[in-house]
DNA sequence: CTATTGACGACAT
DNA sequence: CATGTCGCCAATA
């Protein structure tokens, strides 16, 4: 039995803003990605891209939580807070290619809210 | 309350 | 196409 992800301890200590970031991103399916935008829109705070970036990279549980399914809104690659090469790596392993800092079918693989 | 920081975005160069 | 500048926002010092 898997023990964790139900309510990460370090959850309850991040702000609503952050939570809500979160909960929003945990909907992105495997094999698709959104973006820091999306995010923020999505949140109900359409200007806020950047908090949102900031906000995922405290995130707790990764990558149980999919923060890697985010990139930019332009298709590139984006952070992550174990480096480029692991989120290169875990899209790579749900079919979503990633070549020269961009992820490839950008336009196919992006999920909308 | 003000200043700084950062997994961003739009636009100019 | 690559890089720099500036604006935006929430968190934190």
């Amino acid at each position: 039995m898997s023990k964790v992800l139900k309510h990460h301890p370090a959850l309850a200590r991040l702000s609503a803003f952050e939570q809500a970031v979160l909960a929003v991103v945990r909907r992105v399916p495997r094999g698709r990605v959104t973006t820091y935008q999306e995010l923020a829109r999505a949140v109900g705070t359409p200007q806020a891209a950047r908090a949102v970036g900031n906000a995922l990279h405290k995130n707790p549980c990764a990558p149980a939580v999919p923060c890697h399914r985010v990139v930019k809104s332009d298709g590139a690659l984006g952070g992550y807070g174990g480096g480029s090469p692991k989120k290169i790596a875990l899209l790579s392993r749900e079919g979503v290619q990633v070549r020269v800092g961009r992820v490839q079918q950008f336009g196919s693989v992006l999920f909308e809210f």
